[in-house]
DNA sequence: TTCTTGAGTTGTAATCATTACAAGATTGGC
DNA sequence: GCCAATCTTGTAATGATTACAACTCAAGAA
């Protein structure tokens, strides 16, 4: 996707593509290690240098609202963020730190569907534990 | 469970049973709505007017690292900490803020056990939308 | 019993992610 | 081109959590 097919996808989403989001989503696209707010603001002011932190987290957590991103909370620490896909976890490697994303066994997704009564609007499923690299 | 039996339970697991973890742990007991620190300290420091908020969360710590105790950390807000059980999801409800505890159906968290190559130590299966009483 | 040592507790200060807010910039519709 | 609504920006505030150092306590040795 080049800057104008984002900005119409995200224009689809309810989201007014500005120049900024369009550049948080894009960086979302290429960087898929689950960046920080931090991560993306010090990569992107290099190409913006007017941007703002506040920008940053304004952008995602529209995002967030519309569905086109999730917000990744495994541990306490800070948020990490992901575009949205369906059926999709996260597992974090207590020694390195880093984030892998899996796909959780279609079973898993759809038994978690059934909850009575409840309207389910987000499924996380996080593990945590050791990753190979660092076995 | 009352304190000796508590003491002797936390004793097994490699927690010294000093007054203050018995009593955080015995309000973990009593109090299954996912409390935050602040939650614990508040009623706590009720009873014993000494104790310090550095004391709740230095015990938690302790509790989790033995694995007596799990961190819930569904919202990007203050952690919650619940008794550790093997196999049980949380629900938030966006409206209340309520948190549910439910029980995924075995098949969920059995697949999840094979990731391969990948040591798993903690599960967590988080769901958000609107609760029963909510709609 | 008294001493000693290691662990636990306490209170305060620091850290750090996130939000609140108000002022300035920008954009799309008329 | 103009106006209103929306975005962006920077700074200040908030609030959860940790760091740290002093103090207390419990248990074992002499």
């Amino acid at each position: 996707m080049n800057t104008d097919q984002i900005g119409g996808f995200l224009h689809e989403k309810g989201v007014k593509p500005s120049f900024q989001r369009i550049k948080v989503y894009e960086y979302l696209m290429n960087n898929k290690e689950h960046p920080t707010v931090e991560n993306i603001y010090r990569d992107l002011i290099k190409e913006i240098p007017t941007l703002s932190k506040t920008t940053v987290y304004n952008s995602l957590n529209t995002f967030i609202e519309k569905g086109v991103v999730q917000a990744i909370s495994i541990d306490g620490n800070e948020m990490r963020y992901d575009l949205y896909e369906r059926r999709h976890g996260h597992f974090k490697c207590e020694v390195c730190g880093r984030i892998y994303d899996f796909l959780p066994p279609k079973e898993a997704y759809e038994e978690l569907e059934a909850l009575e009564g409840f309207l389910i609007t987000d499924r996380q499923i996080y593990l945590k534990g050791v990753c190979k690299n660092c076995r």
